[in-house]
RNA sequence: GGGAUCUUAGCUCAGCUGGGAGAGCAUCUGCCUUACAAGCAGAGGGUCAUAGGUUCGAGCCCUAUAGGUCCCACCA
């Protein structure tokens, strides 16, 4: 039964129906199979509060083209899917819509509230995974996984205690960065610097015993006065020597707090003076511990002052800040007010001003964790594409510190940590203990607090595995063999997969990491929702399909770039697919009922012997950038090659020999070459465009009923270098032709020369074997190049002094246009020309006779220069000779 | 304050380890040639940010400068 490619390329529906057919072959499923190599990806979880963005698209056709491409290699492959609970985005959101009812979440409770969050996750869980399918990815659906799940809550307990039980993982009162709207704390990689304008306030505390001295400092934050337990001075600092170790007076609390010496003071900013609040500044924090200061903390969960701040308790942070400068004013202890502006952190997620706090919490020991990390990087263990990132990389782990884990927070995994409430005994353990280790109480406590979401997608690599079962699939897939994300992730995500996968496996969690950038609009504006350029990639499946905007995503691109995204180049990349789509309607057209033979090797013409060649080479130089993770550079080379040899040259070549029915032989040839070079040219370009190059390739496959070959492109084997289509010879002589058409359809339109106008062109060469090439080209030399007969020879016999000539390095082809001849027009293009090589002998001439050239350059480069200068010196004569016939 | 990165045709960007400047879009000219006007053929357009250096040879390597983007950082 014979089948058509539709008229016109139209993704719509098409993408779909092949979609529905991969997953019912299962051709994504992922298997241990010890023949083959493995070859794995886990994909970076979205978050269930998620909807697709372009940030996913680009991500996933990143994933989904190196698990093609692998597959067809012969790999197993395995890419592991899955969703991220993402603990405070998806709490943030269902208090949203609990507002929205008028509950908030305590009134809620606990349990009811994470009852409503796994119905959140039921309901709009799926939506991403759903949008994701419209991008065509290859991942095994049927191993989804999710960062809460029994498998991952089961690894993440047991990470836990084992950290725990290595002293690891400790609890500590240590200062923290707080949230006052989440109310809960964040890490440190959660914090974002923001620029803000504000003011330095020049403040002077009175010397006890010292009537009429004061100490002047300056602060940003004049409100945490309240908290201050010292005043810190350099210790070499000749102006405050006398003061170290008396105390001055905190106003409105009335403390009498003490001056300490320290070396943290850097004596040439501001007043050489710092007031010290160890209770909200992480560096006072540590002054304090140095000079036994007491901790004081001034404010509530929600920032308000609390009862510390005397007068002020109850105030907003902002509301007290007022008014301790107002006081301060009237007490005469403001001095000045200056402009500042200085770098304020901020939650990434809520964009309020973070307080630093100390707090009991839960910490991650990190100095040691670190190290294997390091070192799996700088040595080479694992690799970053590309390489520059090792610096974002190292510039983190160099200056590592303590993570802090715990969260107040419901929606994540709850901490297995344990109190007896009769003793105080603290148990970490994987299950809930029956009683208390210590006293046998049966009062046990879990604690309240939830962990960081990103300590489960630390563990994603294995955990998705099976770990901590031993499972095959962790035998056989792990260490997995690319992770592809953004590099705005490394920090909260890459770093601690790493220490991760090397603590608990022993062993890297992956080889490579490939980096993206961020998709940009097209004035180069991050897409986000508070400008409202995002640009939704459904719509633009919707319009374009999606293997343009898969396409779209990867040319014009190098590994760890910035994008802009752009309707331009969506159109082009859909432009492409319409190409491809009519190449192949044309080629199956052509074929039609009547199949196609493989041809006696001297049935292959020098055109079919070029386009194989060119094949080779494309077929090559892709797999090589795919292996380098250059993606854009390899798709630029299939762009390239299907479109400019194969669609502009070859198939043009060609037509005159399908359309002469009565030279059989020729005619197969020609055909088989098509159906050959279409053929790897749809493998080569599936794993970027998957659904057009299927739809093609079945097409082709039941028109030329070709039972043998795969079903399916996607389950096909990649093409190799061939031996057999090694013909660099014949190569050369259809790149002489082709330049010969160049240069005469460039006379041709110089001349405005009408496209009907067919004309006798004389090539002559003395060069025999390039009149034997230019012979056996002449059929489609003249369809080409509108030539009515082609005449080669050695000699100028039949050529007219005022013929336009174009000199080729091969031969000079002469076409008599004489009456269209301007006898002036004609100098000149004979001067330019003449202008033009006269450069390239003076530029060549000068590299050979260059002795240091001579010696130290490669001999094929050497080599390559000479044939380059003989090439201009024989072009350069006849130009010369032309020019006689023309100059006065 | 430290670091990364960018500066190439009007626009958006490629250019792998140094060996005669590229693509897409836009512009101009001519074509509805029986796969494709979402197309075909042709053309114009760049002192590769600036100044030095290394080299036989630099868009590419080194140094400095200017401008842009981004990351990190405890100067209160």
């Amino acid at each position: 039964m014979s089948k058509e490619l539709a008229k016109t390329y139209d993704p719509k529906g098409m993408e779909d129906r092949l979609y529905s057919k991969w997953l019912e072959k299962k051709y994504f499923a992922a298997k241990v199979d010890r023949s083959k190599k493995p070859f794995s990806i886990v994909m970076p979880p979205p978050n269930i509060t998620g909807k697709l963005h372009m940030g996913h698209a680009m991500d996933n056709t990143l994933q989904d083209i190196l698990t093609r491409y692998k597959r067809m290699q012969g790999f197993s492959t395995l890419w592991q899917p899955g969703t991220d609970h993402a603990s405070i985005a998806t709490e943030v959101k269902i208090i949203e819509k609990l507002k929205e009812e008028g509950v908030s979440k305590e009134e809620l409770g606990r349990e009811k509230f994470l009852e409503r969050a796994w119905e959140w996750k039921k309901e709009y869980g799926g939506i991403i995974v759903s949008q994701l399918k419209k991008l065509g990815i290859s991942c095994d659906w049927d191993r989804e996984r999710f960062t809460m799940d029994r498998g991952c809550n089961n690894a993440v307990n047991e990470v836990f205690v084992r950290l725990y039980e290595k002293g690891l993982i400790y609890k500590g009162n240590k200062i923290i960065n707080w949230c006052p709207v989440c109310r809960t704390t964040i890490s440190d990689a959660e914090v974002e610097y923001e620029s803000q304008a504000s003011h330095f306030w020049h403040i002077k505390y009175p010397v006890i015993g010292e009537e009429g001295r004061y100490v002047e400092f300056a602060t940003t934050r004049p409100e945490t006065m309240l908290g201050d337990t010292g005043v810190a001075v350099h210790p070499d600092d000749e102006r405050y020597k006398d003061l170290i170790g008396k105390k001055v007076l905190l106003p409105f609390i009335n403390r009498e707090i003490p001056v300490v010496a320290d070396e943290y003071v850097d004596p040439e900013f501001g007043t050489g003076v710092v007031k010290i609040t160890p209770g909200h500044d992480p560096n006072d924090f540590l002054v304090g511990e140095r000079h036994g200061l007491p901790i004081v903390n001034i404010l509530n969960d929600d920032a308000t002052i609390n009862e510390n701040g005397a007068k002020f308790a109850g105030m907003d942070r902002y509301e007290a800040r007022k008014e301790i400068v107002k006081e301060l004013d009237e007490m005469g202890l403001l001095v000045k007010i200056e402009d500042y502006t200085h770098e304020v952190g901020t939650h990434d997620r809520c964009g309020t001003t973070v307080e630093p706090m100390v707090k009991k919490q839960w910490f991650v020991k990190m100095d040691e964790l670190i190290k294997p990390a390091a070192e799996g990087v700088r040595n080479g263990d694992i690799k970053l594409v590309p390489p520059r990132m090792s610096k974002i990389y190292f510039n983190w782990t160099d200056n590592i510190r303590d993570w802090c884990i715990s969260r107040q927070l419901w929606w994540g995994h709850r901490i297995p940590a344990y109190t007896c409430e009769e003793c105080g005994e603290l148990t970490v353990s994987k299950e809930k203990p029956d009683k208390c280790p210590k006293c046998g109480s049966k009062k046990l406590s879990q604690d309240p607090d939830s962990l960081d979401t990103w300590f489960s997608s630390a563990l994603w690599p294995f955990s998705t595995l099976g770990w901590p079962e031993k499972t095959e699939e962790l035998d056989y897939f792990y260490p997995t063999s690319v992770l592809v994300t953004g590099y705005d992730i490394i920090f909260f995500w890459v770093i601690r997969m790493i220490f991760s996968g090397y603590e608990q496996m022993g062993e890297k969690p992956f080889d490579t990491v490939l980096f993206h950038g961020l998709i940009r609009d097209e004035l180069g504006r991050k897409m986000s929702k508070s400008l409202g350029n995002g640009i939704d990639p459904l719509e633009i499946i919707e319009k374009y399909g999606a293997d343009a905007l898969r396409f779209t995503l990867v040319t014009g691109n190098a590994p760890g770039n910035d994008m802009r995204f752009s309707d331009q180049k969506i159109q082009a990349s859909r432009n492409f697919a319409n190409k491809i789509w009519n190449a192949s309607r044309f080629i199956l057209m052509n074929i039609g009922s009547g199949g196609v033979k493989e041809p006696e090797k001297d049935a292959l013409e020098d055109a079919d012997r070029w386009i194989l060649c060119r094949m080779n080479e494309a077929v090559q130089s892709v797999t090589d950038n795919m292996d380098k993770f250059e993606l854009g550079i390899a798709a630029q080379k299939i762009y390239d090659f299907v479109w400019d040899s194969l669609c502009d040259w070859y198939i043009e070549m060609v037509k005159p020999r399908l359309y002469n029915t009565e030279d059989a032989r020729s005619r197969n040839a020609a055909l088989w070459t098509l159906k050959t070079v279409l053929t790897a040219s749809l493998k080569l370009l599936h794993p970027f465009m998957p659904f057009i190059t299927e739809e093609i390739y079945c097409t082709l496959r039941e028109e030329a009923g070709d039972t043998e070959s795969e079903e399916s492109v996607m389950i096909s084997a990649w093409p190799v270098f061939e031996d057999r289509f090694n013909f660099v010879k014949e190569a050369e002589c259809i790149d002489a032709i082709r330049e010969a058409v160049k240069g005469i359809r460039n006379v041709r339109s110089e001349m405005n020369v009408s496209p009907g106008r067919r004309a006798d062109i004389r090539v002559v060469s003395n060069d025999a074997s390039v009149r034997e090439a230019f012979t056996r080209g002449s059929l489609f030399l003249s369809s080409l190049a509108s030539a009515e007969n082609v005449y080669v020879s050695d000699t100028k016999e039949g050529v007219n002094d005022d013929d336009v000539s174009v000199v080729t390095g091969a031969a000079t082809i002469y076409i008599p246009f004489t009456d269209l001849v301007d006898p002036e027009e004609e100098r000149k293009r004979l001067v330019r020309e003449e202008e033009r090589l006269e450069k390239e002998l003076k530029r060549s001439h000068a590299m050979l006779s260059n002795e240091k050239f001579l010696s130290k350059a490669p001999e094929s480069k050497i080599k390559e220069e000479k044939e380059k200068l003989a090439g201009y010196e024989k072009m350069m004569r006849e130009v010369k000779e032309r020019l006689k016939l023309y100059s006065p």
